[in-house]
DNA sequence: CCTACCGATCGGTAGG
DNA sequence: CCTACCGATCGGTAGG
């Protein structure tokens, strides 16, 4: 599974096949074909092998902060070393970006996955912002979801300018964005 | 050209099959091959062909307006109209995006097209934002490549708001970034 | 988990 | 532009 989200990142999960994943792990392609039953199942189970990494690396490490800017500002964090730092689990770069475009404009099982997954986390950091506003963090007039949706988009061009232009001030880009978006950091 | 810019922004480059195309058009999978000589060239000419189509649909409709702000807000409009509209030219959402993630994580002639293609716009849009700055449009300490980034992401996260979530808000959701980017528009 | 095989499709070529 | 064909690979099956 390991093996086959590092292929997935690179090729996509269209492109994840049966034959190279096979040659990859020294296995037949009917060894391999067996554990799934179709390319469709290894495909929707290489998305959820791939989404309990990013759980792991990325809403983890956050979840002790407090609720609210504290921890939506650890998930940011935790998010932006996932990208950069992730490449032994993902060396073509966010699964879930290459997923969405790859699948958004077809039907299927793997597109409602790909929905399912990106919505959950969507609704994930609206909450966040939305504790964030109760408290008094961000100003009153804030929209959760407004925030949420600036973020998805701020780590898909992080995911491009690391993958496609090797920027290595990617990070402190996003950073920069971020303070604009959720205030500057205590620290500053 | 126009159905191999349509299919591939369903499909992907990759997925753009000859024989899928010459099917569709009516003809031999040799005469369409024919014309191109090899896939790759095949894939780039589509290329191409969808950024004429982009250049027309997002930066001439903006040509006329004055340089700096105005002319950037045009750009933006536009590109909202081409996400939103562009349907017949880009049934599966923006060819760039698509392409960007389809081939940032390999080498060769289709990943230095799409990097040289997204890298100029990009560009464009730092121009932009710099002469904005230069007119006072925008606060002095802007710095217009991030401007240029984050405007980038936005309009990812649009792309993903239509196709993937059929979102029927997200042109204005698009907009209050922008008023928050790039200050309010003097209509409101 | 394997070998052996299936029909379909891939990009591409030969020859006209 | 076509027909006819090439070897390789696709997802999947039969049988063990």
């Amino acid at each position: 599974m390991e093996h086959g989200v590092a292929l997935a990142s690179v090729e996509g999960l269209e492109g994840l096949t049966l034959g190279r994943l096979a040659t990859d792990l020294g296995m037949s392609k009917a060894g391999v074909l067996g554990h799934f039953g179709t390319k469709e199942a290894l495909q929707l189970a290489t998305l959820e092998t791939g989404a309990a990494a990013f759980r792991r690396l990325v809403w983890e490490p956050a979840r002790d902060a407090e609720p609210g800017l504290p921890r939506l500002r650890a998930i940011c964090e935790a998010w932006i070393t996932y990208m950069e730092t992730a490449r032994d689990t993902f060396p073509g770069g966010c699964l879930f970006t290459t997923a969405s475009v790859e699948f958004d404009a077809r039907d299927g099982a793997l597109r409602d996955a790909v929905a399912r997954l990106s919505g959950l986390w969507r609704r994930r950091l609206a909450l966040e912002a939305r504790a964030a506003v109760a408290a008094g963090d961000l100003p009153d007039d804030t929209d959760p979801e407004q925030i949420a949706y600036e973020l998805v988009g701020l780590y898909m061009a992080l995911n491009q300018e690391i993958q496609l232009f090797g920027a290595p001030d990617a990070g402190d880009r996003t950073r920069r964005a971020l303070d604009r978006l959720l205030g500057p950091r205590p620290s500053d």
